[in-house]
DNA sequence: TTGAATTTTCAATAGTTTTTGAAAATTTTA
DNA sequence: TAAAATTTTCAAAAACTATTGAAAATTCAA
C-alpha cells in the first residue's frame, strides 16, 4: 500500500472510530491527519487535506484545543497560526480519559449519590429494586473512577509492565 | 425525592449518557427502564413508560438483545412477549465491553496492522511520522485488548479486590 | 383451518447535528 | 493609522439519524 492510500484510510477510520465515541466524524478525521503529520499544520493545510470549509476546520480545531489533543504553534516569521498534535498515543489516551471521567463519568455518580436516596418503604418491590441497581452502578462506577484517576497518573511503562503481568 | 421523579430522571441521564457512547437515546432509555424494573415488560409497558411507538420499541429492543443486554422472557399462560435485563451491573459491563472489543477495537487493530506495512523509503520524515504513529496505536491497541479480554473473563471481586489494590 | 392478537417492517416524516460560506472581527505589517 | 491577511462567528442549508404509524407478517388458541 502507497502512503497516500494509507493515510486516507488511517483517517477514515479514524474518523469513524471516532463516532462511536461520541467524537465528531471531522474532529476526529482532523486529529488523525495531525497525528501523522510531522510537521506543523494551518487551517488552510487541513482545509485541502479534508476537503473541509474554513468554518468547519476553526471549530473542530478549537473543540481539540479544548480536548487538550492539538495545540497553536506559532512559528517564528510566519503570520498565519500552526497546530500540532500531541504525538506520544499514551498521553493521547491518558488525556482522553482524564477529560471524559470528569464530563461524563463524574457527573453520573453525582447524580446516583442523590437517587441512592429516594424516598418510600425499601420492602416494596419497586423501590428495592431502584436502591439496588442504583447502587450497583453507584459502586462499580466509583471503583472505576478510582482506577481511572490511577492510570492518568501513570506512566505508559508502568501500564504495560505490571498491569499486563497481573493480568496474565 | 420521590420514586417516579428519582426514575425519570435515572432513565433520562442514561439515555444522554448513553448518547456520548454511540448509542441512540432511545436504546439507553429503554435499557435503564428494564433496568430497575423488578419484573419483565411487555412492548406495551415500554411504550406506554417512555411515550415512544411501538415500531421504536420494536427496533431497539431488537439491539438491546444483539448487545446480549435484554432478554426476551416467555410467561407462562401469557400471550405477550415479556422482556428483561440482566441485573448484575458487572455483568453488564463485561458485555458491553466483549461486544465494543470485537464491532470496533479488533477491525481497528486489524487495519493498523496493514497500514504498517506502508511502502516507501523509511528515511522519509512522511513515511517515518506515519508507521510510527501506527505503531505506537498498533501496540497500546494489542495491550488493551488482551486487558480487557482478562477483565471479560473477570470476577468483579477480582476486579474490586485485587486491581485496585495494585492502583492504590 | 380461521381470525384475533401480537410482532415486525419500512417508507415517510420529524428532529438533530454538521457543514458551509460570507460577513464581521481581529491581528499584523508597513 | 490604514489596509491586507487571517481568524472567528453564525444563520442558513445540507446531511444524517431517529421515530412514527399503518400495513404486512407471524403466532397462537380454539
Amino acid at each position: 500500500m502507497k502512503l497516500a492510500e494509507a493515510k486516507q484510510q488511517f483517517i477514515s477510520s479514524w474518523g469513524a472510530f471516532g463516532t462511536h465515541w461520541g467524537i465528531n466524524r471531522t474532529m476526529a478525521q482532523i486529529h488523525a491527519l495531525m497525528l501523522i503529520s510531522p510537521d506543523p499544520l494551518t487551517q488552510d493545510d487541513i482545509m485541502e487535506e479534508l476537503n473541509i470549509s474554513r468554518g468547519n476546520v476553526n471549530m473542530n480545531t478549537r473543540e481539540l484545543i479544548n480536548w487538550g489533543l492539538i495545540e497553536r504553534v506559532i512559528l517564528p516569521g510566519e503570520r498565519k497560526e500552526y497546530f500540532s498534535a500531541e504525538k506520544d498515543i499514551w498521553k493521547v489516551v491518558k488525556q482522553i480519559v482524564k477529560e471524559r471521567k470528569k464530563r461524563e463519568l463524574e457527573p453520573m455518580l453525582k447524580l446516583l449519590d442523590q437517587l441512592e436516596n429516594v424516598e418510600g418503604d425499601k420492602k416494596e418491590k419497586k423501590v428495592k429494586s431502584f436502591i439496588e441497581i442504583v447502587s450497583g452502578i453507584k459502586k462499580l462506577g466509583h471503583q472505576a473512577d478510582k482506577t481511572l484517576d490511577t492510570m492518568v497518573k501513570a506512566e505508559e511503562n508502568w501500564f504495560v509492565g505490571n498491569l499486563i503481568k497481573l493480568f496474565k
